[in-house]
DNA sequence: TTTTGTGGTTGACTTGGATCAACGTCAACA
DNA sequence: TGTTGACGTTGATCCAAGTCAACCACAAAA
């Protein structure tokens, strides 16, 4: 299952707003008119191939743009003084990435190509210029930005709250539904990351994740094959997240 | 040590730029003239006390406004259906608080005030529009939002890949450094939050927290006293989120 | 003044996940 | 066609943090 350059809209409701990138998050065409709507062709600045494995930019390097992924998929990391490595989030086509940079001017993690990959670049200072004008974008970006935050949240609960069971299921559900949203099969995708990057954003270690994922087999909740992952149980993986055995 | 109604800016650079907020991270006057500060006192829609305990905002709730904390200190957390709690932060006077109520119109975290304060409510409406008119405004307001995704970052760092006390040391340095910003000594300061909180915000149990917080004593790096801390060694402190023992 | 409740500390023990180690698979390449 | 190296799985052991329990301090209520 090769991810093509230019993923069709599928997902009911979205419409192709950006003739550059297609999936865009920001384009989704919320209070914009037509004229608007073309006027965010504006927005790109340009294209980035980025191979596999190579950074799209790097902790400490001068923030001037965001990314929003035409094809491909990322990861974010940080780096600790002593090696050690936490993945803060895994980006897929269509979502945009660099939001961090904005704060200090400067990227504040790591953004490595897990495949080869392509991006449209968003010049940030065109970004803050349009979206005075355009209150749909300006509303957007802003809902975009939030999300992040949300999402965060989301993995602050399952690191400090969960064990690691629950971790991988919240994981592999979170994955579906991003596949899903973009008109791949909710139940069967190939993940693009080791177990060790898995493990690193769970806050697991890969042998960890390994087991679990031996375990879900051996219960029959999926189906995994190294990165090959088709869900069999959905409603058990999302009872697991909920009430575990062990809790008063 | 009680905090007052009004808390006066003393540290270097910062000027007040809201008349009603006087520590208001949005009103950080960079790159707008008098006339605009000035108009950012149009932001503020009135002001909000809350006794201790109470909810700001709750998750679920419809989300209207942003607040900036006036006085006092909050908390904000998720809950688990199994009535699991993961703290997402913690936020103190002169910050910006309900940024999670962008992306879906709905708040989506609790939002509980530590000790009796007092916000500037901010209606998001309103401040959608100024900072459509006001540059300096928009990219303050960005910044913030930022600032937040990296920070939450920072915590994932901290939940997926460090040990107990490595967690409750990098808490106290970010402690002092926020309490150093808004004028109070870096080295002294009370905890508004309780042992509980500080463990689910750091995915520790309350019992960890309180051996950690005893172990830190013993090596004579802080003086503990309940909520009441003193920083005796800053660089042991930091000293301990970096090199620690059986790392390769 | 006693009672009650909340929050904090400390000790004994238990355990989930880390660590260490061996081995399997497969693709790249000499 | 070996050889190499990255990635994944599985087993045996260990330990940091969780759990359970006792106790203290102190403030608010009775």
């Amino acid at each position: 299952m090769q991810m093509k350059a230019t993923v069709p809209i599928t997902a009911a409701g979205l419409k192709t707003a950006c003739s550059q990138c297609n999936l865009l998050e920001l384009c989704l065409p919320f209070g914009m008119n037509d004229t608007e709507l073309n006027r965010l062709d504006e927005l790109v600045g340009g294209r980035r191939k980025i191979k596999r494995q190579q950074p799209l930019y790097r902790a400490g390097e001068p923030f001037e743009a965001i990314y929003a992924i035409r094809a491909g998929s990322f990861k974010t990391d940080v780096l600790l003084e002593d090696g050690r490595e936490q993945v803060t989030g895994f980006q897929m086509t269509g979502e945009i990435i660099g939001l961090d940079g904005i704060s200090t001017e400067l990227h504040s993690c790591n953004a490595i190509a897990l495949e080869d990959s392509e991006v449209c670049v968003i010049p940030y200072a065109k970004l803050e210029e349009l979206s005075r004008e355009i209150e749909g974008l300006q509303h957007q970006f802003h809902k975009v930005m939030s999300r992040e935050i949300v999402r965060d949240h989301g993995v602050m609960m399952l690191l400090g709250s969960m064990r690691a069971e629950e971790r991988l299921a919240a994981f592999l559900l979170n994955m579906s539904q991003r596949f899903t949203a973009r008109g791949f099969s909710p139940a069967e995708f190939h993940l693009r990351m080791t177990r060790e990057e898995i493990g690193s954003y769970l806050g697991l270690k890969l042998e960890t994740v390994s087991r679990a994922f031996s375990r879900f087999q051996d219960e029959g909740l999926v189906a995994v094959q190294q990165k090959h992952i088709r869900i069999l149980d959905n409603d058990g993986l999302k009872k697991l997240i909920q009430h575990q055995p062990g809790m008063r």
